[in-house]
DNA sequence: GCAGATACTTAGCATTGGTATT
DNA sequence: AATACCAATGCTAAGTATCTGC
């Protein structure tokens, strides 16, 4: 209680010295939510936690017009009614209007990656190229100093030697740089070509299943059983998923069941007709002890299985790329188990089937050296398309779709494309001025179908809601998105709390995550949602003119390579640019520098509902830091007592002596003084971190060079904002990115 | 124009493994 | 040396968007 209290404290004092609160507003940026805190509230069904974004104070309206008089319901096109739903919740369009064509805006259709490499001139590689040779050797050569000047200093052998492994460890860094494919220095293929040679030894295959110990038995109706192999090895996956909280639910186990008996001889499927009289104990506890031994195995076992699997990786983890090694995403074929779906999925707890060669296509090029399927086996198919990314393929048999081997992050194929994907977004820049007029004045139409399209796309804007394709019933767990958004999911309020026209959105996302917000909107918005709602069911499309295809379409015409989900990377990628100018300093400290990323990144992962469950052990932990900060302020106290003591003494006989004991003391406290705010930063962060998932945007929305340009700007190493991994993934960025970078 | 197929990005959770602490 | 902790990595599901064949 006592800790909470004083968490609370320090965290209220750090709030007043830094915003706490995320002020999304002003810039160019996104006018979105003013203040958006964080909330927590108890989640729907599935007893997960959920984060609730408070209603914003105020909406700035600089991309609105103001003036609403206008909207009428000056009935549209008439024949507005809702559309029936069939089975698929798929929807049939007529054949809708032409686009209301348009705007100035209006680009001729072209390919996307052409358009997109004519449109900037910093994507290209000519001019990147000497300055970063000269940067480059530049770098070496510090590097190269650093450690002899440190070596004289240090007298004894094991700093000598720590002081060898730190040369050592930037000698092979030095290295890798070397080695590194620098191809966003190199002309791009052709238009849709990927690669000239693609050399690799294909996937992966997990091992065969190993049968139970004759002393660990399965028991039907208390009586033991012996399985078949086939009935053993999906029995054993149920059994190994005992603890969790999916075995006991319905859909789950009769999922199970029925996939579990077909993979069952006749005899056994005659026994075994009630999943209840299954008793799965022996295998359940086998398993736990292995998993057990697993954790309790000596160094020198750990080191055989570690060895083996570096032998893997070394084997099948990397191909031949265009004469380059590029490391391979996931060369593992994924092994059989019980499929684990997200949310309510209906088809949680059927069987993942073990992929066999027999079912895996092969992509590489004609002459490569073909890969040797495992013995006794053939492929499926090789195939040589040079248009795709893929090394290899197979189809899934729980949804029916295709799993694909892919390069690594921090392959060309990968970064090319991401840095592809930003720039297309840095080109939304230069019109979505244009842009969100236009669908301000569309909110206007007289077609049903473009106001829904602007209303749509104003949510996507403003709210950064993904696109929401269809799906179809019965597969996959009921989650929308943007178009597809339901009557249900939306509940409008002229009036709440202090605000107008406020929406209220109450939805599952992808992941079956909950999105929970609530937005003041314009007037003009706010009627037009009041129109597609009427006469409609609770389960009724609110958007039922629109769908992905005819939206991207539109956005298309607008801008070459222009869909809905660029605008997602777009206001991701403004928001942490305008907010690290907001809230960082390049007086602060390091550590408060890094809270002001922190935060900033989480005013991304605020605006993305990037969440996540709080961590298991979330709670000890924060207790653990609190009591470290406690221990470290009595410290500290003592500390400063002993320097008032020290100061005292010396005030009364100058000595030099204990001049030089006030100085040490001076230096303690110093120490200790940034050690407890680096804690307490620490702390603070954490707390707010809370459940926002910091990595999903991280990684995927906030353009690279940002970060780049701001720990150049700041003077913060970057390892502190990139580990190895994400380094690797953007050392293209990092390697072009100058200080005045700009989104 | 549409449905299904295909290819690729985005997503959160589980496990691993390295490091700090005892 | 054992343990605790957390960051990094691995895994694979679930999205988006485009392509293809009628």
């Amino acid at each position: 209680m006592a800790q909470e209290d004083k968490a609370k404290k320090v965290k209220a004092e750090k709030a007043k010295e830094s915003a706490l609160t995320y002020d999304l507003s002003g810039g160019d940026v996104r006018p979105n939510v003013k203040k958006v805190k964080a909330k927590i509230t108890e989640k729907s069904q599935k007893g997960k936690m959920q984060k609730k974004v408070k209603s914003p104070k105020k909406e700035s309206t600089d991309f609105e017009i103001a003036d609403d008089k206008r909207i009428k319901e000056e009935a549209n096109d008439g024949d507005f009614m809702p559309e029936k739903k069939g089975k698929k919740r798929k929807r049939k369009l007529e054949s809708v209007e032409g686009p209301s064509s348009s705007t100035a805006l209006s680009l001729p259709k072209k390919k996307k990656k052409k358009a997109s490499q004519e449109g900037d001139e910093s994507f290209g590689p000519e001019k990147r190229k000497k300055k970063a040779e000269a940067k480059n050797k530049k770098v070496k050569k510090e590097e190269e100093e650093h450690p002899v000047a440190v070596k004289t200093k240090k007298t004894k052998k094991t700093k000598e030697e720590i002081e060898a492994a730190r040369a050592l460890k930037i000698k092979k860094k030095e290295e890798e740089e070397q080695q590194r494919w620098r191809w966003w220095e190199e002309e791009k293929y052709a238009d849709g070509i990927k690669w000239k040679f693609l050399e690799h030894n294909g996937p992966y295959f997990p091992p065969e299943y190993q049968p139970l110990p004759d002393n660990v038995k399965f028991y039907y109706d208390g009586k033991p059983v012996k399985l078949s192999l086939a009935a053993e090895e999906v029995a054993l996956f149920f059994a190994q998923m005992l603890d969790h909280e999916y075995t006991t639910k319905d859909v789950f186990r009769d999922n199970f069941f029925a996939d579990w008996r077909k993979e069952m001889t006749l005899e056994e499927r005659m026994l075994i007709t009630d999943l209840n009289k299954c008793d799965f104990g022996e295998l359940h506890a086998m398993h736990r002890e292995r998993v057990e031994a697993r954790k309790n195995m000596s160094k020198e076992e750990k080191l055989v299985i570690k060895e083996a699997n570096q032998k893997i990786l070394e084997e099948y983890g990397y191909c031949m790329l265009d004469k380059h090694r590029e490391r391979i995403g996931n060369f593992k074929i994924e092994p059989p188990a019980l499929f684990r779906g997200r949310g309510e999925h209906p088809k949680q707890g059927m069987l993942k089937k073990r992929i066999q060669p027999e079912d895996v296509i092969i992509n590489c090029s004609r002459d490569s050296r073909i890969p040797v399927p495992p013995a006794g086996h053939s492929w499926k198919e090789v195939r040589h398309d040079d248009t795709v990314t893929w090394l290899a393929s197979w189809t899934e048999n729980i949804q029916g779709s295709c799993k694909y081997v892919m390069l690594n992050a921090n392959s060309k194929l990968k970064g090319e494309k991401d840095w592809e994907k930003y720039e297309v977004a840095r080109k939304l820049k230069t019109c979505v001025d244009a842009i969100r007029a236009q669908y301000q004045q569309d909110l206007k139409s007289k077609q049903m179908g473009i106001r829904q399209r602007a209303v749509a796309l104003y949510f996507i804007d403003k709210l950064a809601l993904r696109a929401g394709n269809e799906k179809e019933e019965g597969e996959t767990a009921d989650t929308v998105g943007c178009c597809s958004l339901r009557v249900e999911h939306i509940t409008l309020h002229d009036t709440l709390g202090g605000d107008k026209c406020v929406v209220e959105f109450d939805f599952l996302g992808k992941d079956c995550i909950r999105y929970y917000n609530k937005v003041p909107v314009s007037k003009r918005v706010f009627k037009n949602l009041k129109l597609f709602m009427q006469n409609k069911q609770e389960t009724d499309d609110l958007f039922d003119r629109l769908n992905t295809a005819l939206l991207n379409k539109h956005l298309s015409s607008l801008m070459p390579g222009l869909t809905a989900k660029v605008f997602r990377t777009y206001n991701a990628s403004m928001t942490l640019q305008q907010q690290l100018k907001e809230l960082s300093n390049p007086s602060d400290n390091q550590v408060e520098k890094l809270l002001s990323y922190n935060r900033a990144n989480r005013a991304v992962a605020v605006l993305c509902n990037h969440q996540r469950a709080p961590p298991k052990t979330f709670e000890q932990s924060m207790a653990n830091l609190q009591a470290k900060i406690e221990s470290r302020k009595e410290q500290l106290a003592l500390a400063k007592k002993e320097l008032k003591q020290a100061k005292k003494e010396a005030k009364a006989n100058s000595d030099n002596k204990l001049l030089a004991v006030v100085e040490k003391k001076k230096k303690a406290v110093q120490r200790c003084e940034e050690q407890l705010l680096r804690m307490e930063v620490q702390a603070t962060d954490r707390e707010e971190n809370k459940q926002i998932a910091l990595s999903t945007s991280k990684l995927n929305y906030l353009d690279p060079r940002i970060s780049v340009a701001w720990c150049k700007n700041m003077e913060v190493s970057l390892d502190k904002i990139y580990n190895k991994t994400q380094r690797d993934k953007f050392a293209w960025a990092i390697d072009m990115t100058e200080l005045d970078f700009l989104f």
